[in-house]
DNA sequence: CTGGTTTATTTGTCATACAATATACGGAAA
DNA sequence: TTTCCGTATATTGTATGACAAATAAACCAG
């Protein structure tokens, strides 16, 4: 029943998205050239549905010949995606009983796949305010480690994004201010010697961008509308520079209760304001 | 070049693999029960081989065909075992590259087979440290947030695991104990209504479990033995029992700050003398 | 209706073949 | 000689078909 093979790997990414997904138009376009891996495809595309809820915990996925027919490729290929979600802890597939989705408290957060798919799914909000409780929770003490254990290099690069912001206000170049913002935040927690430290923060950074980006469409919220409009960006970003900067001076000068403390303060009025203004 | 480490362990995987092929009549029956998938075994191997060091960073694997040949397997079994291997960021494979060892900022320290590889691998009292320092940071919070949201059942848990903990101590159960002490850390985790808090804390705690059940043949070395003999255990098991006790009143009575101040002086005083006695 | 057996369906594993891709080699041009 | 470019070759990516193993569901004996 199946027959050219080139014609049919087009066929994955568009006829095989669409029954499952919303909006994957625009992805089989952006990677033409890089030749995403077809298990790749299926990986992400049953994760995000496991997460968006399309299949309730304990039920189980279609057979992996029905999975396979329906995204146009091999068994095989619809295998390597099942192992990948199992490393996820999405799901655990048994003979017989098929792929059955495991409860939430066993997904992997802490995959970097899994928080992509969160941070996109219909409990972005919600995820997004466990994202923040937890920054202010690790964030501080990365940069009181910081303080404590940057090596020169790593000194200089949070010193390096305190300047891009400073000159992305100088510029009002939107764009320029988020990078320098997450080149901050990420280079902190690289600085503070612990990996899983380290990890955990970038992760939770990383969520916090991806769910800026993907809640672009979502702004007609007139709430969101009405704040953003309230907002005096100038006196904001003047605040946002102000705050980073303590935190940056704190570290560079060793002292780290003062970065612990001025990193809380920054969390606590300003990013959240931030956040507001740059897109969620 | 990596010859010894997969000899190992083909050895290990011989008595499934082997039963199959060679289709011995009674082997099969021996072990018909616990029935380990191929994959995953190799999943473990190379997983654990790749954290131990035995395949540098930047490096490549064995090429599939050699790595299915080694363990005994078939190409496909190697193959589902790198795309595990690959959503736990250990490794991205190419064509004609291989499989590529990925830096050690890319491993997912967050995911379950991860920490175990890590927590049984040589560098495992570097990671302890780390793991120590946070849980020093995490669980004071996830305390705090437990005397705030816990709702009756999960205080009952935590009432629960603190009554196993006096049982333990009089009874001088060692085993009790190190049951009720999991049962608390994890029952306040689950308690703290972030599940983001709540699964890196339960993380964290089971790193220190699986060290301690690793090491268990390490007690030779002579200085943890002096430090074992000098400790006075029943002083020592008070001590604990009183510490745990103001964590979960604190928690009880919705207490959030001492809960937090309370676990915080736990982790401080307790935890790692605990840690001592009960075996790393 | 109960309990054990059989059946049928699905996953687990293997083998083979071919396509796609990146390294490495070798030849041509400057 | 060096540099550039195409070809060769080895390895991964994908597809297909086959069989073994496991288990849920149907079935039958009592």
């Amino acid at each position: 029943m199946r027959k050219s093979n080139v014609t049919r790997t087009s066929s994955l990414l568009s006829g095989g998205a669409q029954t499952k997904n919303v909006a994957v138009a625009g992805v089989d376009r952006i990677t033409p050239v890089v030749r995403v891996k077809l298990s790749n495809a299926v990986f992400e595309d049953l994760g995000q549905a496991i997460i968006n809820g399309d299949y309730p915990t304990g039920s189980s996925l279609p057979g992996e010949l029905d999975l396979a027919s329906a995204y146009g490729v091999s068994r095989t290929v619809v295998r390597e995606a099942l192992y990948q979600l199992t490393a996820s802890g999405l799901v655990l597939s048994r003979p017989k009983v098929g792929a059955q989705v495991l409860p939430r408290e066993s997904w992997e957060y802490g995959s970097a796949a899994v928080i992509r798919w969160v941070a996109n799914s219909p409990a972005r909000a919600e995820f997004l305010h466990h994202v923040t409780e937890m920054r202010r929770v690790v964030e501080p003490e990365a940069a009181a480690l910081a303080a404590l254990r940057a090596d020169d290099g790593q000194r200089a690069r949070v010193a390096e994004a305190m300047a891009d912001m400073r000159l992305a206000v100088e510029r009002e170049d939107v764009d320029l201010f988020k990078a320098a913002d997450e080149n901050f935040h990420l280079s902190i927690a690289h600085a503070c010697g612990n990996p899983l430290l380290m990890e955990f923060a970038a992760k939770l950074r990383r969520a916090v961008t991806l769910s800026r980006e993907t809640s672009t469409q979502a702004i007609d919220d007139p709430k969101i509308v009405e704040q953003m409009k309230k907002a005096n960006v100038y006196e904001l970003a003047q605040l946002a520079i102000d705050a980073h900067a303590k935190v940056a001076d704190a570290i560079l000068l060793g002292n780290d209760k003062g970065a612990r403390k001025a990193m809380t303060a920054l969390l606590k009025e300003v990013d959240h304001a931030l956040t507001l203004v740059l897109g969620v």
